[in-house]
DNA sequence: CGATTTGCGCAACTAATATTTACTAATTTT
DNA sequence: AAAATTAGTAAATATTAGTTGCGCAAATCG
């Protein structure tokens, strides 16, 4: 149950790159403190998991429970801002002209083309 | 900082019309324990954290954060990209500038056609 | 009203456990 | 192959969450 905390932990700080050393200097703690939480024998208190959000710049939720069905749903249009700690919209639902804008080269190119072709005709 | 998790704590209770007694019953403590929760004076540790989260049917973020207007945050110019774990400018919000520092090839073509063009009217 | 119940806060104690210290081992580096 | 990194584990300690016991308002009721 609290096991997919240790399994987050470790998973954020390998691959940020972090050693569990440095990770420990950051929270002012020991490097063993570390490796129990990542082994699920004990649990950082409320104080030290919000600075392992901030660190790792992810929020609570998926620290402590990571990508369930219910933030899977929402990650269709909403996603979790660690710095605000609320869901926001995704770019992906793109409206016209935020996708014109995407590839407006492809409209130029054809225009120019199609241009190319008229002055051809004519 | 913490004290977040207080006020919360004590606005989803009393929102549910909840005695601390009645919640301490739900998580096996005592009310008195609740009553330093609400009062910061302790922080409950994380298996009763989570417990709070189902009881009272919030996220861990708004339980510990608190809520903020969700709408007004839609507005924000970037978002957490899920996939790179990256912040990420909206398309929508993208200037000209930005655009075209990522696409500046896009000019190089747009010109050599319109050269193209302009070789072919002359 | 006076009495009783409900709901809650506070101080002192204890019980739990998070964290440290110390030891060991496996990789990696030089 | 020695030295330096990186990390897991047992025993001791420190911290603090949670309990016990007391008091005190504000409702509720006979």
């Amino acid at each position: 149950m609290m096991t997919e905390f240790a399994k987050q932990l470790k998973k954020y700080r390998t691959d940020g790159e972090i050693t569990q050393d440095d990770l420990a200097s950051k929270l002012f703690v020991t490097r063993q403190a570390i490796s129990k939480w990542e082994f699920d024998e004990s649990t950082p208190d409320l104080n030290n998991l919000v600075k392992l959000t901030e660190i790792f710049n992810v929020s609570l939720d998926s620290l402590v429970f990571g990508l369930t069905d219910q933030t899977k749903v929402d990650d269709e249009e909403f996603v979790m801002d660690p710095q605000t700690h609320t869901y926001v919209r995704r770019y992906g639902k793109m409206n016209f002209w935020d996708y014109m804008s995407k590839n407006w080269w492809v409209v130029l190119i054809l225009g120019a083309v199609l241009i190319d072709v008229a002055m051809f005709i004519h």
